[in-house]
RNA sequence: GCGGACGUGGUGGAACUGGUAGACACACAGGACUUAAAAUCCUGAGACGGCAACGUCGUGUGGGUUCGAUUCCCACCGUCCGCACCA
């Protein structure tokens, strides 16, 4: 697939000669630019200067930049490429534009990969975990990134994880962090707890077992508390994706309603008196026709217990839980408990209390008062069980209300707006004065003594649990006591580290059997006692590690002032699998370190601006017998529909597929080792920005790659013929320029001007075109003679080198010493735009007739709207089009259009 | 079902706040150079009609607002993504 370009032999240019006499004299067949040989050169270079070393400089204007880091699998994949060169163009782009610019990376270190390696290869998951940043990070180097390495860190390290704890720690103290009983899934295979996407239609993803749901007691983060804050602030953020910001809004997903008392009649069992519900529609309450609750609900063990039909109802919705029965039966079932309750307007009213397999546990309170007319699932389960159907809402409009009640007996519910009807005082009120009526007086109401309302906001977001029942993650510094409870560890006596000699070749928690680490003497009294053996999940490590990157050497969890100073991201790079859970968390992080006295509590938000990148896609193929191949394995021949693809190793033909996410299973897989080796990490930068916006999928194309190394060398022949053509380096502006220079310089600072905002605005794709233009411009110009045009050339081609050392660093580093510099590139200012040579004294319009472009009129900038029409009326192209109809109106709008109505 | 985004040549895509649609690139065709090829350079190209000048049509479909719509509004079709018994 990646053919070799056969790099001719070039003698490098040692940095410190490399002066344009360097080259000077050699012949106009200049060689290939070496890519690879050059760029290992200049990356030697920037490494050995420090030049991507960043201090904390409160003098200077900061800008932080940070594309997610990577899990150390081992190797980088295409997607890494895409992310980091994003990233690194804006990083490089900053620093010229005189920002102190943070562009850090490091390792999100833990996770389970490294445990099933040590299960399946009987390595330790620390070995393999930094074999892998090794590998990895070498692979990062030859990207040619401008990264301040000495900031890098694992999060696996306990010189990271140590302040982790203490993070756990303060948050515990506030009551931030907290252990409760919550439902897990269960491979009692396996032994462990599995996470909800490892459980496939009810089965351990690795044993297969079939998957229990078992109540454990787990720690959590009491991210609930900020729910509303981090609804709220997503309004100030309006430099993340609107996509981004209505998936977490609908994550939170709150809503206001009542929570309303029934009372139950004497008969329920273990003595229960009342039954509460959450509604966000109480205005629906004289539609009422039954209360349903959940399988779990407490009411619902405790009729279980009274009456086996409603046990074995129970146990059916439970085993149904997690599998794809669940997508299958949208079917709603219940089972009627016998449990009778009042309405809470009526004490003649009686309402039956069912158990529902649609009832959540986790949501509201796991109990509902069912109104059939206005909600669909309950009109379903109305129809199923001949429970009333009543409508008491209803639309104004005397058809509309006719077509409604229709469908309501038809078993369509109604959910729009309307009017009450059927609902005694509230008769003719809209929805939402209904609401505030029922709400108001169920307040004042009591039963038992108590109100028999009150308001309430719900929310979707549960509590974070962070328990993972593994090895490879970032112990909880807590200490169990027989006596004292939950100790904390003390601070001084952090970091609790993972023991290193735990066994791997069984299933369950090494460090639950581990024979000694779990046991400790309480701190508190000094009595034996445990410590807690799970560890936290690895989305915490990533919620604050954009915060340590700010001083990875502090000896607090988070030096203040460059937090204070470097904080908040400016611009923060990932993929948009992470829009839910990573960003949610890092925010909540924010506010809690806040809270725990870690950060400024006024930083609010950790991530000004976010951008998430599209993937990279890559055509798939299959051999004759339905295996995957990769592309390295096949061969193509002709073009379009002609175009047919044969299996190198046995000839036969391959069948080519769609076009898919670049993936280990499907094998579409572009190696960038590959890439780089044969075509330059420069080569894959550009093409990486060249082409498709980036927040779409690009798809790698070997055609598109070789263009990119074509540009390569043409630019480096177009310095080899600046050589002879262009004034010497440092020559003085002449005095006078003919008109093709001027047009030069004119293309010139437009270009700079729109590359720079290009950038900023990460339209990398359309800077990228905007300097194959220049580049065009230039080549077009070599062939002309004009006053002064060897001093333009000189400016275009240092600023189109300068432009396009954010993209391809190496290539601009050599092209800026062949250009006769013996400074970095790197080092080198942004060029200031001469703003006067962006607009020209002459401007081209288009002239319409009636609409339709008919011609154009190039007139001088500053002319008079009466000039611009009587010009245009005179051109011979609109008076065909007139037709000799009377001119009844023109419309000038200067430096843009005329066009003429007639 | 709910929510969101997108639909432009053969292809990826560009077009500032409503003002010359198709920049730039890929692929393609013709030409130059070469014994030949590769590489490179030049030229062409939205579709249809025409030798040409030029004309007609054209940004998913159908309407609307406007002197003027890829851009704003309405309806529909299609593609993609997220959430999904959320009371």
């Amino acid at each position: 697939m990646t053919r070799p370009i056969l790099w001719a032999h070039y003698a490098p240019s040692l940095f410190a000669h490399s002066t344009a006499n360097t080259y000077r004299g050699r012949s106009m067949a200049a060689e290939r630019y070496n890519a690879p040989e050059r760029e290992q050169h200049w990356q030697s270079v920037w490494e050995s200067r420090g030049a991507f070393r960043t201090t904390t400089d409160p003098a200077k204007p900061k800008c932080y930049v940070l594309e997610m880091f990577p899990y150390p699998s081992g190797r980088i994949h295409m997607g890494h490429v895409r992310n980091y060169t994003m990233g690194d163009v804006l990083a490089r782009y900053k620093r010229a534009r005189g920002f102190n610019v943070l562009h850090p990376m490091g390792w999100d270190a833990f996770g389970m990969p490294a445990e099933n390696a040590a299960m399946e290869r009987q390595t330790h998951p620390a070995k393999w975990t930094y074999a892998n940043i090794a590998a990895m990070k070498a692979q990062l180097k030859s990207m040619g990134l401008a990264i301040d390495w000495t900031r890098e860190f694992a999060t696996c390290d306990p010189s990271y994880y140590r302040h982790q704890q203490r993070l756990f720690l303060d948050m515990y103290a506030k009551g931030l962090a907290y252990r409760r009983s919550s439902k897990v899934n269960w491979d009692p295979v396996d032994q462990t707890v599995l996470a909800n996407e490892q459980v496939i239609d009810g089965r351990g993803w690795r044993s297969g077992a079939l998957v229990e749901q078992r109540e454990r007691l787990q720690w959590a983060f009491k991210i609930t508390e900020f729910a509303d804050d981090l609804i709220e602030a997503l309004g100030t953020l309006d430099k993340w994706p609107e996509k981004v910001r209505v998936m977490q809004e609908n994550w939170i997903g709150r809503s206001e309603g009542l929570l309303i008392r029934w009372a139950l009649d004497g008969a329920a069992p273990n003595g229960a008196t009342e039954l509460e519900v959450f509604t966000t529609r109480p205005d629906t309450l004289y539609g009422a026709s039954f209360l349903a609750i959940a399988p779990d609900h407490p009411l619902a063990l405790a009729a279980a217990e009274a009456n086996p039909a409603v046990a074995a109802f129970s146990e059916e919705c439970r085993r149904m839980g997690t599998s794809l029965a669940t997508i299958e039966s949208a079917e709603k079932k219940g089972i009627d408990t016998g449990i009778v309750a009042t309405h809470p307007l009526d004490p003649n009213w009686k309402l039956p209390v069912y158990v529902a397999n649609f009832i959540l546990m986790d949501y509201g309170t796991g109990a509902i008062f069912g109104c059939p007319a206005h909600d669909q699932r309950d009109i379903e389960f109305a129809r199923a069980y001949g429970l009333p159907v009543v409508p008491v809402v209803a639309p104004t409009d005397a058809k509309a209300r006719a077509r409604a009640i229709a469908e309501i007996e038809a078993g369509t519910a109604y959910v729009d707006d309307g009017v009450m009807i059927n609902s005694q005082f509230m008769d003719g009120l809209d929805v939402k004065a209904a609401f505030n009526a029922i709400a108001d007086r169920l307040e004042k109401a009591t039963l038992a003594g108590k109100p028999v309302a009150k308001r309430k906001i719900n929310y979707r977001l549960r509590d974070w649990g962070i328990s993972r029942q593994r090895y490879w993650g970032c112990p909880i510094p807590i200490i169990h006591c027989g006596d004292c409870g939950e100790v904390p560890v003390p601070v001084d006596q952090l970091p609790v580290k993972l023991p290193e000699d735990a066994s791997f070749s069984e299933p369950g928690n090494p460090l639950d059997r581990h024979p000694t680490w779990r046991h400790v003497d309480c701190p508190k009294c000094g009595k034996p006692a445990t410590r807690e053996t799970d560890t936290m999940d690895t989305f915490v490590d990533s919620s604050w590690y954009f915060v340590r990157f700010t001083d990875p050497n502090a000896d607090t969890p988070v030096d203040q002032a460059a937090a204070d100073y470097w904080l908040p991201v400016d611009q923060y790079i990932g993929g948009i699998e992470h829009a839910i859970l990573h960003l949610l968390y890092s925010r909540f992080f924010t506010r809690a370190m806040g809270v725990a006295g870690h950060l400024n509590p006024k930083l609010k938000e950790p991530f000004a601006a976010l951008f998430t990148q599209g993937m990279v896609v890559h055509e798939t193929y299959k051999s004759a017998d339905g295996a995957w191949l990769l592309p390295t394995e096949v061969r193509f021949e002709g073009e379009g529909d002609t175009r047919r693809a044969t299996e190198i190793s046995t000839g036969k033909p391959a069948q080519i597929g769609s076009i898919e996410k670049m993936s280990k299973s499907k094998k579409n897989l572009v190696d960038p080792d590959d890439i780089i080796q044969h075509y330059g990490a420069d080569c894959a930068r550009w093409f990486m920005l060249s082409d498709s916006p980036p927040e779409r999928d690009v798809i790698w194309t070997e055609a598109g790659v070789a263009g990119a190394g074509r540009f390569i060398q043409r630019l480096w022949r177009l310095l080899g013929e600046i050589e002879t053509k262009a004034a010497p380096k440092g020559t003085a502006r002449p005095a006078e320029l003919g008109p093709e220079a001027m047009a030069l310089r004119r293309a010139t600072q437009k270009t700079l001007d729109t590359v720079g905002r290009n950038i900023e605005g990460l339209r990398f794709n359309v800077a990228v075109a905007q300097l194959y233009e220049l580049s065009n411009e230039v080549s077009a110009a070599l062939g002309k003679a004009d006053a002064g045009l060897d001093w333009a050339l000189r400016e275009a081609v240092e600023h189109l080198v300068q432009m396009i050392g954010p993209m391809m660093p190496h290539l601009a580093e050599e092209c800026w010493a062949r250009l006769g510099y013996n400074t970095l590139l790197a080092d080198q200012p942004w060029p200031q735009v001469e703003g006067a040579l962006l607009v020209d004294d002459h401007v081209t319009i288009a002239v319409q007739v009636n609409g339709k472009r008919r011609d154009e009129l190039t007139v001088a900038r500053s002319a008079a709207k009466e000039e611009i029409e009587a010009a245009a009326l005179k051109l011979e192209s609109v008076v065909r089009a007139i037709e000799g109809r009377p001119v009844r109106k023109v419309i000038v709008v200067p430096q843009r259009i005329v066009n003429v109505v007639a």
